[in-house]
DNA sequence: GAGGTCAACGCGTCTG
DNA sequence: CAGACGCGTTGACCTC
């Protein structure tokens, strides 16, 4: 692709109304693909002779087309159509008499969005031309510049999520080829994945709080009968504790469990309190599952 | 009309 | 530095 010298050639940033017929076919083509946008050209458009760079539909929002004078090269006027980043290009490269910057940019960021087939981007320049006219799209049907609704059929959704078993990222070969298949540009595949990824997350955020939360239940669960086995330990502790003065303190906390077979000994033999135990009183840290 | 879904956008971060 | 990605958000569309 070569271009010419712009310094010399004299730059027409414009924003028409006029389609011809080549552009009405292309925006049909485009239109097709699920874009909204419109090819404008300029009046002064010559079928053999321009220059056109088109944005994607990824590029609508908040666009500013910058139009330039091409004797003085400053900024004359913006109207929407190209984003900040492209028109602040558009003016450096102006400013510095060399646009071939800008071009191979904005052709760069079209052919990532196209995969490479220029379905909906043009850059052409003869070099007998004396003049560039760039254009943009930006216009839906209605005339307004904002965004519709893309409704994916069954078949390319089921498409996508088929692809999305085998890996949940694309290289971009296969970003181009799934493309290419379901006939969407790459850019729309590769948001497909990236809003997939993110609802495979979420959803196991969702089970991973569902498991959290019905841990944290039986936790709280758990901690209640244990408070409740401190209670109650307290007050047996409470209404035992004259008959505790009387034993060896070894023979007190050896005999408060009836259930270990009389391994409680004489103190334990002695003493009326044992009708008072429960058995679980036995081990209430190595048994905590059969207490109550 | 409220609320949900989902494609698309913008921005920040990371990485080769 | 370009490209991929995550994340929060927006806006169109749908359902109730």
């Amino acid at each position: 692709m070569g271009f010419v010298d712009l310094r010399n050639a004299g730059l027409v940033l414009d924003l028409g109304l006029s389609v011809n017929a080549s552009y009405e076919q292309k925006l049909e083509d485009h239109h097709q693909l699920g874009c909204n946008n419109k090819l404008i050209i300029s009046e002064h458009h010559q079928p053999q002779t321009y220059l056109t760079l088109s944005l994607s539909a990824d590029h609508r929002r908040d666009q500013t087309f910058a139009v330039l004078d091409s004797d003085s090269k400053q900024k004359i006027g913006t109207a929407a159509g190209f984003n900040d980043q492209i028109s602040g290009d558009v003016i450096s490269a102006a400013n510095s008499s060399s646009l071939s910057n800008v071009i191979s940019s904005c052709v760069k960021r079209e052919r990532e969005v196209v995969g490479g087939e220029d379905l909906d981007m043009e850059a052409k320049v003869s070099s007998s031309s004396s003049k560039l006219i760039i254009v943009d799209e930006v216009i839906d049907d209605d005339g307004s510049n904002g965004r519709k609704k893309l409704r994916l059929t069954k078949a390319q959704s089921a498409l996508l999520e088929e692809s999305f078993k085998h890996h949940s990222t694309l290289n971009p070969k296969q970003k181009q080829d799934l493309a290419r298949e379901l006939k969407l540009r790459p850019r729309q595949v590769e948001v497909w994945f990236q809003n997939r990824r993110a609802r495979t997350k979420l959803k196991q955020t969702e089970v991973d709080y569902a498991l959290l939360k019905k841990c944290c239940e039986t936790l709280t669960e758990e901690n209640r009968k244990l408070q409740k086995e401190v209670q109650e330990l307290k007050a047996l502790k409470l209404a035992q504790s004259p008959l505790y003065m009387h034993l060896p303190a070894t023979a007190a906390t050896f005999a408060v469990c009836p259930s270990c077979g009389g391994a409680g000994g004489v103190g334990a033999a002695n003493s009326g309190f044992t009708l008072a135990m429960k058995p679980h009183l036995c081990n209430p840290f190595t048994n905590r599952s059969s207490a109550f």
